[in-house]
DNA sequence: TAGGCGATGGTCT
DNA sequence: GACCATCGCCTAC
């Protein structure tokens, strides 16, 4: 597929089709199973405030990768998408491990598959992503992304530990699932 | 299974 | 100096 206009669309219509394609960081990962969407004028969004040096790739052109830290812990990644008008992009929440499981239960400290990548700061830790990993293009190594073979069902929900915004229903994941971050 | 809470540091005001 | 797009451990049931 063509990634850059793939992500090039609404971050709420890229949200729910990024479902089940195949994210690879260095030949690891797994399916996505679970997004989130923010828009350019959604107070939740790190896009809300206009740009500064951390946010500055969300302005940029669709199709890179942004990453940051969250409770001064955890590293998140995000897909960036459409910018017409301001900025927009796809919180990464869950994948389901299907590459290098070994590396990732060696990154992890864990054994339980389920829990490997559930939750996008597990995840990250996962695959290796830190703020190094970020402003870099999804279809360029480490980085891979591959179209889903099979048309999945999706649920929707509320997006998860924000304080702004908090009841648009930007929230998507694989049906049925057992690999989310949180049941919907 | 569900809810409470401490750890911890970059970013912005 | 306050704010957080979280996680994992601990309780209680």
């Amino acid at each position: 597929m063509n990634l850059v206009d793939f992500l090039d669309r609404d971050a709420a219509v890229v949200a729910p089709d990024l479902l089940g394609t195949k994210l690879l960081v260095a030949g690891v990962g797994g399916l996505i199973v679970e997004t989130e969407a923010y828009h350019p004028d959604d107070p939740a969004s790190h896009s809300f405030n206009g740009p500064t040096p951390r946010n500055l790739v969300m302005f940029g052109p669709a199709g890179f990768v942004y990453v940051y830290r969250s409770y001064g812990i955890h590293w998140c990644v995000n897909f960036v998408c459409e910018k017409e008008g301001s900025a927009s992009a796809v919180l990464i929440r869950a994948l389901q491990p299907t590459h290098g499981i070994s590396a990732m239960r060696r990154r992890r400290g864990l054994h339980d598959e389920r829990a490997l990548c559930s939750g996008p700061g597990k995840l990250c830790e996962a695959l290796g992503i830190t703020i190094k990993q970020s402003e870099l293009a999804l279809d360029v190594s480490p980085y891979a992304l591959h179209a889903r073979t099979e048309q999945s069902e999706i649920v929707t929900g509320v997006r998860i530990g924000i304080t702004k915004a908090v009841d648009f229903p930007w929230r998507y994941g694989l049906k049925g699932s057992r690999f989310v971050s949180k049941r919907f």
